[in-house]
RNA sequence: GCUGCUGUAGCUCAGUGGUAGAGCACUUCAUUGGUAAUGAAGAGGUCAUGGGUUCAAAUCCCAUCAGCAGCUCCA
């Protein structure tokens, strides 16, 4: 007997086998229609999966209500958006075709190269396949004839599938629906009526499998709502988001350039962008002085030894700059990273315990060779300069030393408004072989990592196969206006290069004995670059009054009151401010729209009424007129803002085209 | 690096083999105004680059460079 305990308290019982549907049908026939899939014990499952036995179980019918729905509505959707191409094309070869944050996808091989123009093609067989309404059929097959049907169906990388991945697999299931059969978990929803919109968004190259070894499939990306609305919704989200891109800003701003005559991927700031970048550096350089780091200048290239010793050279060979031939002994790398540099001063005297920690900070340019298919903005580029460090310390010291950093990135990105990230431990891949040490360091290293972040209360993801081929590390990770996920601060634990094989780092202990120091790598904000990028973001180019390259703009009703304007711009700059004056022969309306499309977080307005009262008329970006008020108000007001880098606005969310939530159909 | 798409004025874009276009920005002139666009005139392009096909190429083909999306990679 089954005991089935739905929401509203109420328990159902059953003698014999029964699905949620069935459950549904006895609660009520409106219930029935409504049914799209359960929840069983907080998994989702089908509509159609049979629930246990005997036992009891909490049962939760999904409606188009659940946002759990809606992941499976959109996987059935896959299903219909597989079924049309394979009627529009021949030779369909499908992979895989899983749920994603903001809609899913489709793998398939085929002759054919899909393009945008065959979408509204397959958009209508769809649409075609939806009316119909036939139903999503499940059916559980053993191994053997599960194998045997893929063969008849003559799918290949279901066939690979089911013999590799799915080897231990006693009992597939299958979902039909009319003449389309395809090897998959689910779940499904009963009937594609409930698929009230959809829209295929784009076509683009994915390694089967994600191993750049293998063939590359054509991936459709589409997404699916229960209704129109939520779909237009969508879309224009991601209209929004990309308005927000910080590509589309950087030019419209006029904050950086990057020309093809200098190199892709190397980025020309402007005076605008050098602006807010050295403001961000004034402001870790404060953090860097409170934390007792000591600032470090090393140059930006070293030899070629140095990073054979380090491990960096042969381990990155095709991501650097080749190297500087000067002579048949003497080449030089473009630095890819400052700390053999910051060892190298560490190893420049004998160091004794009393002196650890040692922080050494340096605001380093680092070169990567970066594929050419990565590079992206300022996100990812071939040079960018790291507010990086690296503290020397006892092992003892690690948690502490460690803890310190955790908090001084906490307290940059908070200051930002940056609150939307995630902390990503990545540690080693326990298969994996890229990694150098040994295992005991590793896993102290790890375990301190751990217990630090319990005990901070952050609660990180642990992502093995994340680490840095030297050790651990924790990353700050945020997502870009597309949903994309990049890594911005980070703090990394070796034991790595301060050992024998590697730069032999010392320290005299209280024992008069050598011992070994640990090294922390760490860097709040990353590279300045891709921190800026995700910034412009963030605030949708609209900084706040401290970062703002230009803070206020002083604006004349008419050019007789010039003369008033250049004043009242010479006594905000005395007090600090990056201030401009418009004394165009343009109307004021026009002025106030320049000022407020450049983003210029305040408009210090002068006509005949402040000229002979001696005040200002204050506009602010975002509450508008403020109206009229003595220098000294508007200074003091302005002042305090910007002293207390206050951060009046921030743009959330992304368009969703980011990564994989489920993989509804990788069983 | 791989797959696909794209490249026309400073920006956003139209232009499917026959004399290179629009809006905004820019310059000049007029206008001197009160919280998101005053009006007029003007200037600005080897149509990414290099080859090819053709009587004729922005348009068709090839290569290169660059950008975009995704994949792969990321010290």
């Amino acid at each position: 007997m089954l005991e089935v305990n739905l929401p509203d308290g109420s328990v159902k019982s059953y003698e014999n086998s029964i699905t949620p549907m069935g459950v549904a049908e006895d609660i009520g026939a409106g219930l029935a229609r409504a049914t799209l899939a359960a929840e069983v014990d907080g998994q989702v499952v089908g509509f159609d999966t049979p629930l246990p036995e005997s036992g009891s179980v909490n049962l939760k019918l999904l409606t188009k209500k659940n946002e759990e729905a809606l992941g499976v509505m959109r996987h059935s959707c896959a299903h219909i958006m597989a079924r049309a191409i394979m009627r529009l094309f021949d030779g369909v070869q499908l992979a895989f075709g899983p749920t994603i944050e903001g809609g899913f996808y489709y793998d398939f091989d085929l002759e054919h190269k899909l393009t945008e123009e065959d979408f509204p093609a397959i958009e209508a067989e769809m649409k075609k396949i939806i009316k119909k309404n036939e139903g999503f059929e499940r059916l559980e097959e053993s191994h053997e004839t599960a194998l045997k049907l893929v063969k008849e169906l003559d799918q290949h990388y279901k066939i690979e599938h089911i013999e590799t991945g799915l080897a231990e697999h006693e009992t597939l299931t299958f979902y039909r629906q009319g003449e389309f059969i395809d090897l998959c978990r689910g779940p499904h929803i009963p009937k594609p009526k409930s698929i009230g919109a959809f829209k295929l968004l784009s076509v683009a190259g994915a390694y089967c499998k994600g191993d750049s070894d293998n063939n590359v499939l054509q991936r459709v990306y589409a997404t699916a709502f229960f209704n129109k609305d939520d779909l237009a919704l969508h879309l224009e989200k991601i209209e929004e988001a990309k308005r927000r891109d910080h590509r589309v800003l950087g030019k419209k701003l006029d904050l950086f350039t990057i020309s093809p005559l200098v190199g892709q991927g190397l980025i020309l700031w402007q005076p605008k962008g050098t602006l807010v970048r050295n403001q961000l550096i004034k402001f870790i350089s404060e953090q860097l002085e409170k934390y007792e780091y000591m600032p470090v200048v090393t140059p930006n290239i070293g030899k070629v030894d140095l990073y054979k010793i380090s491990g960096h050279y042969p381990y990155y060979k095709d991501s650097q700059f080749a190297p500087i031939i000067q002579d048949e002994d003497e080449e030089y790398l473009l630095k890819p990273m400052n700390c053999p540099h910051h060892i190298m001063l560490y190893k420049s005297k004998p160091r004794s315990y009393r002196d650890l920690p040692i922080r050494f900070s340096e605001f380093g340019t680092v070169y990567r060779y970066e594929q050419s298919g990565e590079l992206n903005g300022l996100t990812r580029v071939r040079g960018f300069t790291q507010d990086d460090a690296h503290i020397f310390c006892m092992e003892e010291q690690v948690p502490d030393e460690f803890r310190k950093c955790i908090e001084m990135t906490q307290f940059v990105l908070s200051s930002l408004g940056l609150t939307d990230y995630r902390v990503r431990l990545g540690f080693r891949d326990p298969d994996g072989s890229k990694y150098v040490g040994n295992k005991k360091d590793w896993d102290t290293a790890e375990d301190a990592l751990l217990s630090v972040c319990k005990e901070m209360g952050i609660d990180a993801t642990v992502e093995p196969g994340e680490a840095a081929f030297y050790g651990p590390k924790a990353d700050f990770v945020v997502k870009d206006c597309l949903g994309r996920e990049w890594q911005l601060g980070t703090v990394q634990l070796d034991y790595n290069l301060p050992s024998t094989e590697r730069f032999a780092l010392e320290y005299i202990g209280a024992d008069n004995q050598a011992h070994r120091p640990v090294m922390i790598h760490r860097a709040p904000f990353g590279s300045l670059e891709r921190f800026m990028g995700v910034l412009i973001e963030h605030y949708a180019g609209a900084f706040p009054l401290w970062l703002a390259p230009e803070q206020a703009r002083v604006m004349v009703v008419s050019q007789k009151f010039e003369a008033y304007g250049k004043e009242i711009e010479a006594k905000f700059k005395a007090a600090g401010f990056r201030i401009s004056g418009d004394y165009r022969s343009e109307k004021i309306g026009a002025k106030i729209r320049d000022a407020q499309l450049e983003l210029i977080p305040y408009m210090i307005i002068l006509g005949a009424r402040e000229m002979e009262s001696g005040t200002v008329s204050v506009r602010d970006r975002i509450d508008g007129d403020l109206g009229s008020m003595t220098i000294e108000d508007a200074i003091r007001k302005m002042t305090d803002e910007k002293e207390q880098r206050l951060v009046r606005q921030v743009f959330h969310g992304s368009a969703g085209l980011g990564n994989a939530v489920q993989s509804s159909d990788d069983y």
